[in-house]
DNA sequence: CGGTTTTGACCTGCGC
DNA sequence: GCGCAGGTCAAAACCG
């Protein structure tokens, strides 16, 4: 799999499947610097409606066998707790993900929320490793997992995981033109 | 000085 | 049951 695939949880309540899943790609600024890019925002309210939203949003997630090896949806989240001390004796919480690539030479894109990196961890398959943060809002449980492409160092996999419970923290003009430059890849 | 990053250890789920 | 791989914690280091 070269393309990861986006998810849209819809509202349906049954499981999003996979055919459902397409691939997200998106290229900023012609591979110079993303970093600028900002996510929320007037976004959700208009191109992207519930991109990072996802409100009411329950699936997204990937059946395992359909990730193979690739990265980011099929590892299988043990995400187990929500880590308030204890770990165990806590069901799993599923919360909805979405997954695209951009092109870019920098892994962090600016999303408009603060962002607070909370672990690094070499992944099989792929010889870079893949970040996890954490939003840094009180309250706000959103992640993210940012991860390289073996393939083609180039691309970039952003992972988003739950919703964001505030509101965006800063401009996201810039990412307006991204998502102008956005393609989307109506099948992998 | 407060917030963020780094990094090794630890925990959990899954496949064999 | 065991080992592997992924995800998280937490202390120390780092930085503005």
């Amino acid at each position: 799999m070269e393309r990861h695939q986006l998810l849209f949880p819809r509202s349906t309540g049954a499981m999003t499947p996979p055919s459902m899943a397409f691939p997200f790609v998106f290229e900023a600024g012609g591979g110079d610097r993303v970093h600028n890019a900002g996510f929320g925002g007037d976004l959700m309210g208009s191109s992207l409606h519930g991109f990072l939203g996802l409100k009411g949003a329950e699936a997204g997630m990937v059946p395992r066998s359909n990730a193979e090896h690739d990265v980011a949806p099929g590892s299988s989240a043990c995400e187990s707790a929500e880590k308030t001390g204890k770990r165990k004796g806590e069901k799993k919480i599923r919360r909805p993900r979405i997954a695209f690539q951009t092109r870019s030479q920098v892994d962090i894109l600016d999303d408009g929320y603060r962002w607070r990196k909370y672990g690094q961890k070499a992944v099989k398959n792929n010889r870079f490793p893949r970040s996890y943060y954490r939003c840094t809002h009180p309250g706000c449980n959103v992640k993210k997992q940012v991860q390289r492409l073996t393939k083609d160092d180039g691309v970039v996999v952003t992972t988003y995981e739950g919703t964001h419970t505030h509101p965006i923290q800063k401009s996201t003009e810039n990412f307006e033109n991204i998502l102008s430059q956005m393609q989307i890849y109506p099948h992998f």
